[in-house]
DNA sequence: CGACTCATGTAAGCTGTTACATGATTTA
DNA sequence: TAAATCATGTAACAGCTTACATGAGTCG
C-alpha cells in the first residue's frame, strides 16, 4: 500500500501528469520506489474516485489529452497519517544470495561472472548517487527539507557502497575457492 | 521466479514435507527469501507436476497426512542452470525512505518513534546473525560450502549493520531539526 | 469428548509485469 | 501524409497476502 502514497508525495512536490510522474519516477522517487506507467495511471484513477486529487482545472477529458492532477486536502492528510503510522520493516528478500546459497549445493559454475556483473553496476549507481549529492546538496546550504532528503538519499550511497564492498569480498572468496567444486 | 528455486535448494539439503518447510523458511532460508506456507504448498505442488520433485517413497496421498519430497535430477538439473544464469539486482524499494520523503512534504510528526522502533528491530535482527555465525561458523573450520553459507550470512550481518548505523545516523538529525516543521 | 496442534489445502483480493490498443501531436 | 512520439489507457497473468476450511493426531 505505498505506490499511493508514493504518487501523492510526488505530486505534492509538483502537480503533473501521469507520464510526467512516470518520468519522475524514473529518476528521483524511483531510486527507491520504482513503478510502471500503468500501475501509475491505475492509481490515480484509484486516487481519483476517493476524493485524494482531482484533474487541474484545465480539464480536457479526452483520451491522448495530458491531464495534470493536484492534491486536495484529505489527500495530504492521508499521506501525514500514512507517513507518520508505525510500519514494520520487510525481510530482507535478494535474488542473488539466494543463488548464491544454491550455489553451495549445486556448484558454482557460471555465477562468478554475475558477480562481476552486479559489482559494475552497484558501482555505476554509486556514482550516479554520489554526483545527485554533489549537485543537490553542497555543504552548509541545507533546509530542513533538503536535510530529510539528503538523509534519504545517503541511505542509497550507503546501500550501494555496503553492495561494492561486499561483491569484491565474496569475488575474492571464490578466487580462493578450489577450482571446480560443483558436487 | 525465485520461490521454486528456494524450495529446491532445501530440499535439497534435506528432503522435508510442506510443514517443514515453512519452519526452515522461518529460520535460515527465510532471512533473505521468506514465504508463507500457502506459498509453499502451492509451489510444491506446481514442482511436482514438472517433474522436479517427487514425494518419497511412503506416500500417504490423505488430506491432513504428512506428505515429503525429494528432489529428482530434473530439479537439481534446473537449479544448477538457475543459480548460473545472470539476473539483474532488483531497484531498492524501501517503505521507510519513501515515508521519509514523504515526511519532507507533510511534516516529520510522529515518524521519529517508528524509527527508533525500527533501530530495535534491527538491533536485534544483527545479534542474531551474529549469534549463528558464532555457532555456525567457527574461525578456519570451512569447507566451500561453508564458505558460501558464510558469505550469505555476511551479507545479512553487514545490511543489519548498516541499517543500524543510518537509522542512527537519522535520529541524530530528527534531534538537530527545528521542533515542528509540519510543512 | 473437547480443545489444541499438526498438516494440507482453497479462495479472494491486491500488486506488479508484460503485451497490446488508441488517440493526439509533432516532424520529416 | 506517413512515421514517430507523446499520452492515456485495457487486458491478462503471475506472485504474494490474508482469511478461511478441513482432516488427523494428541492430550487433559
Amino acid at each position: 500500500m505505498s505506490l499511493p502514497h508514493a504518487i501523492l508525495t510526488a505530486l505534492l512536490e509538483k502537480p503533473s501528469s501521469g507520464l510526467e510522474l512516470t518520468r519522475r519516477f524514473d529518476r528521483s522517487i524511483g531510486y527507491f520506489w520504482s513503478a510502471t506507467h500503468q500501475q501509475i495511471y491505475r492509481e490515480l484513477g484509484k486516487l481519483e474516485a476517493e476524493g485524494y486529487i482531482r484533474t487541474l482545472a484545465s480539464e480536457q477529458p479526452a483520451r491522448g489529452q495530458k491531464k495534470s492532477y493536484e492534491v486536495l486536502p484529505a489527500g495530504r492528510a492521508e499521506l501525514a497519517r500514512w507517513s507518520a503510522a508505525s510500519q514494520d520493516p520487510k525481510p530482507l528478500r535478494d535474488v542473488l544470495l539466494l543463488r548464491l546459497r544454491a550455489a553451495a549445493v549445486v556448484g558454482t559454475e557460471g555465477i562468478e561472472a554475475d558477480l562481476r556483473r552486479h559489482l559494475e553496476l552497484h558501482r555505476r549507481q554509486l556514482a550516479e548517487y554520489e554526483e545527485i549529492e554533489e549537485r543537490d546538496f553542497p555543504p552548509d546550504k541545507d533546509s530542513p527539507q533538503d536535510r530529510l532528503r539528503h538523509l534519504v538519499l545517503r541511505a542509497g550511497i550507503d546501500l550501494e557502497t555496503f553492495w561494492t564492498r561486499w561483491l569484491t569480498h565474496a569475488l575474492d572468496e571464490f578466487a580462493e575457492l578450489p577450482a571446480d567444486q560443483s558436487r
